[in-house]
DNA sequence: CGACACATGTAACACGTTACATGATTTG
DNA sequence: CAAATCATGTAACGTGTTACATGTGTCG
């Protein structure tokens, strides 16, 4: 429901048509995240649909830019948005996801799964790092940014954390092995 | 395609059903990331019909616990995928642009509403630190659980900086609309 | 037998992406 | 006028969620 609401608050500013929107949205985010011109389009019929917006003209008028105006439900909505707190379930992280799963899969090296994906952040890191310094006037720019940085900066230290861990785990069951005995879950629990 | 990799992942250990896969799915991630069984069907069927996996007895067996094993062509993926690196563009997220549509919602404080996410994000990382003392055992859980601790630490330091900003940015206007002028990108510039 | 949990599935819908089609306006 | 670009829209598809329907095995 992203979309569907940063589109609502664009418009409490004023009418506006679809392309416009598309660009506002973008240019707030400075172009980290770009955003598709027909799901723009379609969340605005959904938006008309629910009472949260309304146009001039639907099919009247040969002018195109269509503008859209926010209604006194929609300002509700966009307030009730802006109030709301985060859900209590995280989003599905992709990479911390592919680590887990990676940890059971026959035949892959968990560490070199971490280390490759762990280069490519710190490489991102890099990446941003230049933009910011490009865009020092933007503030709105600088605020993605540093999101950004703050985001790619967690999830290094939590590779390094994870890639300790695993390594401590490899290190027991290994000795385990040799010992020939199995491993429990107590072993690991002690030891990690 | 997180899920739909994830499953496949999970058959490389061996032949599973569908509900086992969502129970291993959860299980892996400490219930933090719950999975609809729905999906895992839906995701089942287009695999098949992909030809990363193959099920006994569409139809002919009357058996409840349709097995799907993992083919050839799905270990591949499953490795691709697995050193794939993260895509360039990030995820939206939702809190960040929160925060930068409020900065021109008209009647709307940023200060405000940065307060009030701040508090929930530190109460939810409260709840995740007891998650994580009640399964010190499970490594998996404690892999889960410290990627949101660090993710949601990284969300209130950039909070903080943003509000940082963003009440810098007050003081100019407020400043420049005392002596009558007009805030240009400059002035933010060498303030901010 | 009846209740319950296990297991599979489908329908309806929202959201997102890519790609394509179609007019209208501007500009060389 | 022709070409570019501005603007709107739709089609097809994948993903995700919720809710419901249906069948099977178990156990009191």
């Amino acid at each position: 429901m992203t979309v569907r609401h940063a589109l609502l608050a664009l418009l409490t500013e004023g009418p506006k048509y679809g392309l416009r929107l598309r660009e506002e949205f973008e240019e707030r985010t400075g172009e980290v995240w770009p955003l598709n011109v027909g799901q723009v389009y379609t969340t605005l019929q959904r938006l008309e649909r629910d009472g949260l917006v309304e146009s001039d003209s639907s099919e009247t008028e040969t002018t195109q830019q269509r503008g859209f105006r926010i209604t006194a439900e929609g300002r509700k909505e966009v307030s009730t948005w802006l109030r709301t707190p985060p859900s209590v379930v995280p989003p599905r992280d992709e990479l911390v996801i592919k680590v887990l799963v990676a940890l059971d899969v026959p035949g892959v090296d968990v560490a070199t799964v971490v280390q490759s994906h762990r280069r490519r952040l710190v490489e991102l890191m890099q990446t941003y790092t230049r933009l910011k310094e490009d865009a020092l006037d933007d503030v709105r720019v600088a605020l993605v940014v540093d999101a950004e940085l703050f985001r790619l900066d967690a999830l290094i230290r939590w590779l390094d954390s994870a890639d300790a861990r695993v390594r401590a785990l490899a290190t027991v069951t290994a000795a385990a092995r040799e010992r020939g005995s199995l491993v429990t879950r107590r072993t690991i629990k002690e030891t990690v």
